[in-house]
RNA sequence: GCGGGUAUGGCGGAACUGGUAGACGCGCAAGAUUUAGGAUCUUGUACUGAGAGGUGUGCAGGUUCAAGUCCUGUUACCCGCACCA
């Protein structure tokens, strides 16, 4: 078959047809199924697209079978880096590229077929869609959650931008490589932290793998533990430490405290060496995080001398030291260190010939800490000696608390989010700094700040926003007063427009809402979102986080937007690696789309291997998706059109097909689901006939995977679609078949087989298979035990 | 370093609560058809042995009538986090 032809054929009648369009408030019972929107790169569609795509169309389109209301929309992560840099470096305005990017990656979409309703398209380009990033923005800043702090943020000197920890993960930028420095700046921070507690319950009800909500988990950070205030011993005055381990404050020797602690300015002139300090912190402050983590088996740091603090619990005078191995961005950038019982501690003891004191029985301290919380015994700890760890944790917080001078804490790895970047492609930060007034946001109806067309998009030296340069952007009047004003000329990064997507979709074309209130009602949450393992953190965490604010502002009506999540695997090269232009092992989609057809091509990729693995491609083996269609397609001159029954013998196959086909969609095993789809094929195949219910069933579970095939070879028998044909049922009472083949084993090894009836009695059973020819010389000697499983196994031990 | 995952034929990969290891597909071999090539069809295909048989799921142990699956230890690779107190 022409599958060019048929292709094209169908695609214009799904398409024009509007055959997968979402109705708002249908009757029928909704699902949402979600895809992480593209973003329109100029290579266009990749393989790991049409993965990452083709499992939900599956569902999708086997859920409108089922007469579910199906909203399966698509849409564009249009701002960002890449596609500014190509503007840049071509001298095209990014709206253009942006906009052929966009229409190029809709056409090759719609040439695999996928079953998105198109109607529903946003852009977060368009100012109809950021307006309303915007519009989240300001009420974040209303709620006092976005806010502008002075801080050293990663810089990259290539790029000229500010990138987040995440973007400058191992000390270099994201984007282009080079090595990230630390610079001073005013920036933009969400308060995600406060939503914490609420990230991490909200995981509990997500369908997800353990993988993807460990990594969730782990990236949330959530540790207990306790504050505990240390006094000064020359001043009136005391400083906070957090700590995991109260239990061994006894055995705590020294205090160390961040570079950036305040406690040394506040207390530089009774510092005698100060400026030995400060040599250090000025040093660590232009450390990279990078260098910071290299270094750190090799433990630096610098003792204040003149000032000291005392334990609470023992008296005892504790040096304190400032080294870069403390953070001042976790906990309260000062620890209490107890060397006998922290690696980190322990390290920076030997190295600085501190004494350390063993708090806890059970380890060799003169080799390496100890810290092991499970087994170990407290001693040399006063009140504490005697028990467990667990047990002196509970005691010593309790202790703490009566005498004052401590609280069960609970600290979070997470950091606020940085949210502006120095950049053109992207949405304009709506505030305004007036002289009068300070920081005022644009009121909401003055909304969207229009991102201006302009000629010189390149980022201003020092790292500034191209609008930086443009008077006619960043001059205006205050909202408040009326007087000359200056505009923010950062943007958002791209996380911003991703991070509610999902409710647009909703609603797309709103100009008065983020998207209407009951529409969002009838279709959120999202039944199932499937996305890269890579966005699993920050993305995931992200929009969360946006949903479970906009809940709290009465904007959407659930608090958890995804009911279900899956992630896809990496699709690499035919060399096993991961497909790159440099490495040249990068297969496009489109070419096998030309080749094979879009069925073989999504055929094949959801076949290749279980979907959550990385697997190689291998452009043999999808001959062998192509052959299935072949034979699917020559089936058609076999069928008995006036035979509207299952043949008798392919009963039990066709029903267990149906069920475990519809179950391997479900628990996204769509390789072993197409398995099965051969299996019933090749069985087809080897009949003289079969009947028209027969191939009608065959097609029918065929749709959702190759719906251009399903639907031609459907149209000899029908005049209406397949789309919405009636997804088949199985019959619980025709799974099983009459007979079951009973497998004999000697001592557990396989000696023989025999064909029975179903269910027949352990006792008959026993007998026939003691009395089978194979059998009987291994029992000559007697038999001591015979273990019968109903209709699998005999097992006889001898 | 911590957390998660993976390891099965020549290759991609199957195997639900322990119960026929290798489904399905690729490749390969032989045969049929064809002027030839390609395509298609049939049969075979874990390893080993002439054979009955023996051996096999990274490695070493263990539990069990029975282990790819459970337990203990160990190695390699992949992903994520990373001086997180």
């Amino acid at each position: 078959m022409d599958h060019k032809k048929i292709e094209e054929k169908w695609q214009n009648y799904w398409y024009s047809n509007n055959l997968f369009k979402a109705e708002d408030f249908s009757s029928k019972p909704k699902y949402y199924c979600l895809i992480e929107f593209p973003y329109p790169s100029g290579a266009g569609m990749h393989v790991g697209h049409v993965r990452a795509f083709s499992g939900l169309e599956v569902v999708s389109r086997k859920r409108r079978m089922e007469g579910y209301n199906v909203l399966f929309p698509i849409g564009f992560d249009a701002f960002g880096l890449p596609t500014e840099n190509f503007a840049i470096k071509n001298n095209i305005h990014p709206r253009i590229v942006t906009d052929n990017n966009v229409s190029n990656f809709k056409k090759q979409l719609k040439k695999c077929g996928f079953s998105f309703d198109f109607d529903r398209a946003v852009d977060t380009t368009q100012e109809s869609y950021y307006h309303w990033t915007q519009f989240i923005f300001l009420h974040l800043y209303n709620k006092g959650l976005a806010y502008r702090s002075h801080t050293y943020v990663n810089y990259c000197p290539t790029c000229k931008v500010v990138l987040s920890n995440e973007e400058s993960q191992g000390g270099v930028c994201d984007r282009c490589g080079s090595d990230v420095i630390q610079k001073e700046k005013d920036v933009w921070f969400l308060r995600i932290t406060k939503y914490a507690q609420d990230l991490l319950d909200g995981l509990k009800g997500l369908n997800a793998s353990d993988r993807i909500k460990i990594e969730q988990e782990n990236w949330i950070g959530r540790s207990e533990g306790a504050f505990i205030d240390f006094k000064l011993k020359q001043k009136d005055d005391k400083f906070t430490v957090f700590t995991t381990r109260p239990d061994t404050l006894f055995g705590a020797m020294f205090m160390v405290i961040a570079p950036e602690h305040p406690l040394i300015e506040k207390y530089a002139s009774s510092i005698t060496n100060i400026d030995e300090v400060n040599k250090y912190k000025e040093a660590a402050t232009h450390k990279t995080e990078f260098e910071r983590v290299q270094l750190q088996k090799d433990k630096t740091g610098v003792k204040l001398e003149g000032i000291s603090a005392i334990n609470p619990v023992n008296g005892r005078e504790l040096p304190i030291y400032i080294s870069d191995y403390v953070m001042m961005g976790y906990g309260t950038g000062a620890i209490m260190a107890v060397p006998a019982h922290d690696t980190r501690d322990y390290a920076f003891a030997k190295k600085f010939n501190i004494p350390m004191m063993e708090v806890i029985e059970g380890g060799d301290i003169t080799k390496e800490a100890y810290t092991d919380i499970e087994n170990g015994i407290l001693v040399n700890s006063d009140f504490l000696n005697g028990l467990s760890v667990k047990e002196a944790k509970a005691k010593m917080i309790e202790f703490l608390v009566e005498k004052g001078l401590g609280d069960k804490a609970v600290n979070y790895k997470m950091k606020d989010w940085a949210f502006n970047r120095q950049r053109y492609w992207g949405e304009p930060i709506p505030i305004i700094y007036c002289p009068n007034c300070g920081t005022v946001p644009v009121p909401y109806e003055d909304l969207p700040v229009r991102l201006p067309n302009i000629k010189n998009f390149e980022p201003g030296e020092n790292g500034e926003s191209p609008l930086a340069s443009l008077k006619e952007f960043y001059e205006c009047t205050c909202p408040k007063c009326g007087a000359k004003a200056r505009r923010e000329t950062d943007t958002m990064p791209q996380w911003a427009g991703s991070s509610w997507y999902f409710l647009r979709y909703c609603d797309p074309n709103n100009d008065h809402a983020i998207a209407d209130y009951e529409k969002m009602k009838y279709w959120l949450p999202v039944d199932w979102y499937n996305g890269g393992m890579e966005h699993v953190t920050r993305h995931l965490i992200y929009s969360r986080f946006w949903n479970e604010f906009l809940y709290d502002e009465g904007l959407v009506p659930v608090k958890e937007p995804y009911k279900k999540r899956t992630a896809q695997g990496l699709i690499l090269g035919p060399d096993g690696e991961k497909m790159s232009k440099s490495k040249g092992n990068v297969i496009d989609p489109l070419d096998v789309v030309d080749e094979y057809g879009a069925d073989v091509l999504r055929c094949y990729i959801l076949f290749i291997s279980d979907y959550e693995m990385a697997t190689p491609w291998n452009s043999d083996a999808i001959k062998g998706c192509a052959r299935f269609l072949d034979k699917v397609e020559a089936l058609s001159s076999k069928v008995n059109v006036n035979d509207n029954e299952y043949t008798k013998d392919l009963k039990v196959l066709i029903n267990n097909t149906i069920k475990e086909v519809s179950e391997d969609i479900e628990s996204s095993k769509f390789n072993t689901g197409i398995s099965k789809l051969m299996i019933l094929t090749n069985a087809f195949t080897e009949r003289e006939s079969i009947s028209l219910k027969d191939y009608e069933t065959l097609l029918k579970l065929l749709n959702p995977y190759c719906p251009h095939m399903a639907e031609e070879l459907w149209h000899n028998y029908h005049e209406e679609t397949i789309q919405f044909a009636e997804y088949p049922k199985y019959d619980p009472a025709s799974l099983l078949s009459d007979t079951v083949t009973v497998v004999v084993s000697v001592n557990g090894k396989l000696r023989d087989k025999m064909e029975v009836e179903r269910d027949l009695a352990d006792d008959v059973i026993k007998e026939k298979a003691l009395s089978l020819d194979k059998i009987k010389p291994y029992t000559l000697n007697g038999v001591k035990k015979v273990i019968v499983i109903k209709n699998k196994l005999v097992n006889i031990v001898v």
